[in-house]
DNA sequence: TAATTTATGTCACTGCATGACAGATGACAA
DNA sequence: TTGTCATCTGTCATGCAGTGACATAAATTA
């Protein structure tokens, strides 16, 4: 890797992490890019060369973390049910984030913290879910054998949106808490539903449409 | 009810109605404030003294059908359980939306449409919904007996959630087809949670934590 | 009609975001 | 090392969103 290349990334990250911590002391809207710029000592300009809106540099540490665990997701072995594997890549995407050099996991828990107390950037959160929600339909209806379009994955993929939420949503917290009130929300989960909920079988015992 | 009142109410609808056509025509990003303001001959300060922001204008509907949910949440008889309260309301919802005069109707059905296309609208909305959460969660618990920091209310409401974005984001459509998708989407629910899973006895008989 | 309240318009200003251009800097070959 | 090329950065100019201050116009009330 060139000294361009190191050069960039150490941008990137000294921006994320200066924005980071003005946001978390003076909050997100009473901070400015110039402030941001300037206590990386770069101009405003380039800020916007390396994050398209003040919203992106607040919200790439979870980006990245959904892609992680997009990429855990698609890594499931097709023996699991879309369910369980969708609750594994989730378990195994926190380990992940957990076993990262400190200053990146550092970077994970203050995004989260801020994005927590912040609705704009909580609703920007949303966004990225939803824009990889398509992804995530497409493989459960793989996995399920239905269609895209089928009600069905549509309906695994929100249930456990909501699950992530109700996990993510409860307050400043380490990597272990997070793991904690996840396997509490799977656990309510298998109690509430149905052995088999995410199965097309269940959808095709049902009469023909119309 | 007075001239002056009329007016501001005349003025409000008026802004909504050039706002929605010009985002749905142009794009919501293409279309500028002059633009609305002008088209309702007004200026653009006024248009701010209306709404706070361009998002709100556009949400402004969404925001008074979640009000209508909550309102029929609320009135639904304490016999019926969490889940069962919930999934009436919002049956109830579509129906008082129909029921308004086509004018209001209209207004519903293209921000629907609108919101629906435009990404960082469905995350606006997605925040409208997260600020109502609380209040629904606080209710739930209520029915339940359990406290709002319990992990169930915010299961119930989360699941439910899950399933009213299934039922939202499914193309342009009139009242009658989003109340035939959300049946749709209610009985594939009914197929996969088990009985009585909103309810604060499944968690109770659970071993003590620990 | 006169006095009061309230809505509106104008003006000025800050901050976010983008395009264009020039200069600085790293990459690479001779 | 030097020269060439690609790329990154800073400066400048611009448009749009949103807000505060103040004056004006209109509706309300007496």
């Amino acid at each position: 890797m060139g000294l361009r290349e190191r050069k960039k990334v150490q941008t990137r990250n000294a921006l994320i992490d200066a924005a980071l911590e003005l946001f978390l002391t003076q909050g997100y809207d009473a901070t400015t890019i110039d402030q941001i710029a300037a206590r990386v000592d770069v101009s405003p300009r380039t800020f916007f060369r390396y994050f398209s809106s003040k919203e992106e540099v607040a919200l790439s540490p979870p980006a990245d973390s959904q892609e992680i665990f997009l990429a855990e997701f698609a890594a499931r072995p097709e023996s699991e049910s879309p369910y369980t594997a969708l609750s594994q890549a989730m378990r195994a995407m926190i380990g992940t984030l957990r076993d990262k050099e400190p200053a990146e996991a550092e970077r994970f828990m203050r995004a989260r913290q801020l994005v927590e107390e912040t609705p704009h950037l909580l609703a920007g959160q949303m966004r990225l879910l939803m824009d990889n929600e398509k992804r995530l339909v497409a493989e459960v209806a793989r996995r399920q054998g239905t269609d895209t379009g089928d009600l069905l994955p549509q309906f695994v993929v929100s249930i456990f949106t909501g699950l992530g939420m109700v996990c993510y949503t409860s307050g400043p917290q380490g990597f272990d808490i997070m793991a904690k009130r996840l396997d509490d929300v799977l656990k309510l989960a298998d109690r509430s539903l149905r052995p088999g909920w995410d199965l097309a079988a269940a959808a095709v015992s049902s009469p023909a449409t119309g």
